[in-house]
DNA sequence: CCTACCTTTGACCAATTGGTTAAACCAAAC
DNA sequence: GTTTGGTTTAACCAATTGGTCAAAGGTAGG
């Protein structure tokens, strides 16, 4: 099971019912995640899921509905766990490597979200829109509001090197994840398509990023 | 025009077929750029270049075909790209400035190619197993070593700090390419969907990137 | 047992889609 | 002006696909 984000939302259902659907949006994941909306069949989430095509839209009516489930689940459990982890109040140093060290394990368990996100929302941008709407907490502007104040502090301290909130929280971003959504490109192009190779240089990068990041901005 | 490859590829061709398919491949790099390969209907690509569907069976006998077009000239416009400017014999320093610029400039001119790429890519990876066979020079390892090689020396001068090639040129890739793959989501998350305040991001940050990336290797 | 309600299924449908074909078109060669 | 070759089109087709529906299955309460 890869969220139990159904036991929390729907805990008045019966075990079976929540069976059915946690296996729903169990094949559905997979499948979205591999082939996009638009590549995906509705037949083949049925089948992964063991079950008949008309259960899947007796469960949600439309594959657009079933699409917006499963994106929604991906994306909260991506997103808002930046403002968790940034948010807290360690100084930027400690709070780097606290985020590098959770999110390059997050993305080890879970390496083709960020790429499904990236693609869908890349096909519609809309999608966004109406995920924010829904789910108010996760703006995140006044975070980096917060987080660009204790920055500037921190460079007034002489801590760190002067850099903008948002420079950095890109640049962290950058480096923990470009390198697992484009996987099939640097694997391909720099390491002759060795996936044990790749799989040890992400492995390995772990620490480097984090020294790295730390040694980038350290005064 | 967005690539005058036809031009070089079959230039015994009338000019009359030359604006057809040229045509062609320019609706067809629209809109597979902006639904993908599941996602394109080879319909709009016709209504998109002004001809019959019909026609673009003729000129590209199936969908696939002309997808694999499309995506192999993206490709090659923006992965040998590397090759060229990491290949010089300046200093790594330098090597970064130069890419930094001249990469960020492609991807202002091509935002959508990228992800294109990744997005493909992600969900298909033979095809670049398909484009490596067919162009060899795409191989990039030596490269690696080389590249490597050179960072070494310049470690032991006590030029540059200590770091592998492979690091050095997937923060390279990441911190150039991420921002404007992943420009939905930064752009909707950190800039309130603020279309204007991330373009003028995107443009200051080439020098910041520029900056951060030589401060963060100098030794 | 039976009623009532939810779940599950097989059969079916309308619309879409990639691809084909035969005929029309058109420019250059003779 | 007619033949010849590639180019373009309208009409058409078979297969796929998301979605529906009526009926069957199953289960808890009376």
């Amino acid at each position: 099971m890869w969220l139990n984000y159904i036991v929390n939302t729907y805990s008045f259902m019966t075990e079976h019912e929540m069976n059915t659907e946690q296996k729903i949006l169990d094949a559905a994941k997979d499948v979205f995640q591999q082939k996009g909306l638009t590549g995906a069949r509705m037949q083949e989430i049925a089948d992964k899921a063991g079950i008949n095509k008309a259960l899947l839209h007796y469960y949600y009516r439309t594959k657009d509905k079933l699409f917006e489930k499963v994106f929604e689940i991906a994306f909260s459990l991506f997103i808002p766990r930046v403002k968790e982890m940034m948010g807290s109040d360690r100084p930027i140093m400690e709070k780097i490597a606290f985020f590098v060290d959770n999110y390059l394990e997050l993305l080890n368990k879970h390496p083709y979200i960020p790429g499904f996100i990236i693609s869908e929302l890349n096909r519609n941008p809309q999608i966004l829109v109406n995920i924010i709407e829904k789910n108010i907490q996760i703006k995140q502007n006044r975070l980096i509001e917060l987080l660009d104040d204790q920055i500037q502090k921190e460079v007034k301290a002489g801590i760190i090197k002067p850099i903008s909130a948002k420079n950095l929280m890109t640049n962290v971003i950058s480096l923990c994840i470009f390198p697992v959504v484009a996987r099939p490109i640097l694997q391909g192009i720099i390491f002759d398509n060795n996936k044990k190779e790749y799989d040890i240089f992400l492995k390995e990068r772990k620490e480097f990023v984090k020294d790295y990041l730390i040694n980038s901005i350290k005064a």
